[in-house]
DNA sequence: CAGCAACTATAGCGGCGGCAATATTCCCCC
DNA sequence: GGGGGAATATTGCCGCCGCTATAGTTGCTG
């Protein structure tokens, strides 16, 4: 075993992004930690928030955030719990059922994003210039538009529908 | 609550910055799954692989990985048990102890490393041309150099001869 | 040299989340 | 209209990991 394979650029490369990942999360989390929220419940509220009628079916949440469809019913449970977020029955399928950000949960955002938008811009977007700040966003998109879960979800075109307003 | 908070670029930019890394991620871990290695467990074979005598204390291994020490304990015990790490008592102060790779680990990482390797080319550095990768490496450095957690480890300066070694 | 604070590794406890199994409902095709 | 396959949400079971307490060790300090 050669010792310096580990100063292959591709190494470095992906810690880099490793490590930025790590150090925000870090920060995120204990922002957020502070208005009783943990990461993935910020960002069910956040996605709820951002849908029609302030919800979305426990499929669709599991589609938009990383976790499978026990998780989002555990983390609802959790959430519902706590006042943050409500289940109603889906009239037009009754397999399914919506889960709603409540005024609770709505306020809870609104007093966490501020903190969370300015800490973005504290340790990430601030801390480049314009130019290197777009060239890097321009990176990342080019990668992220190759490694996208979705472009490898064709298998069934039926939730092409769902998967639309996602991608 | 304005929907469009959602527009908001530093929103996007860190959107993009996560959604890269989940997809990258996803995509290791199903290649090192077929080496019967999780992340973490690879991450820790790449860090005594490189640490002088292949082998490092078990406090120093949680300070390079992002595990407490409860964790690394853990992931030890079970990589002892595969046969890919061994526990050896330290000499100079009988409350440390090293893990230390066995040959059996070094070549579990010999198979994975160039699969891995692979990847990284096909899904991340490969989609881009130099320029445009070195921009993007650039930009991380510099948000990597701000955000690192070493910058912020300074609260006990005792601790600074071990972190020394990993920044 | 006695005592004390810091450090190191580990074990218990609890939370979190994925996988597989299950019950219910829907849809399509015969 | 009825039967079979797909979809949806949930639950049990399990593994992983962080926090905290604990035991052993070290070094400093009076």
């Amino acid at each position: 075993m050669n010792p310096n394979v580990f100063d292959d650029p591709r190494i470095t490369a992906v810690g880099l992004l490793f490590e930025v990942h790590a150090g925000l999360s870090a920060r995120f989390a204990a922002q957020l930690d502070e208005h009783g929220l943990s990461a993935v419940e910020f960002e069910v509220l956040t996605r709820l928030s951002r849908s029609p009628g302030n919800q979305l079916r426990m499929t669709d949440l599991a589609a938009q955030t990383s976790l499978s469809t026990s998780g989002v019913t555990r983390v609802v449970d959790r959430m519902e719990r706590d006042g943050l977020i409500t289940r109603r029955a889906c009239p037009s399928d009754r397999r399914s059922s919506y889960a709603v950000v409540t005024p609770a949960g709505l306020q809870r955002l609104d007093e966490s994003l501020p903190g969370h938008l300015q800490l973005i811009e504290d340790w990430f977007t601030g801390q480049l210039d314009p130019a290197a700040l777009n060239a890097l966003l321009d990176g990342l998109r080019q990668v992220r538009d190759a490694v996208h879960p979705c472009a490898t979800a064709g298998s069934s075109g039926a939730t092409g529908a769902t998967n639309s307003a996602v991608c």
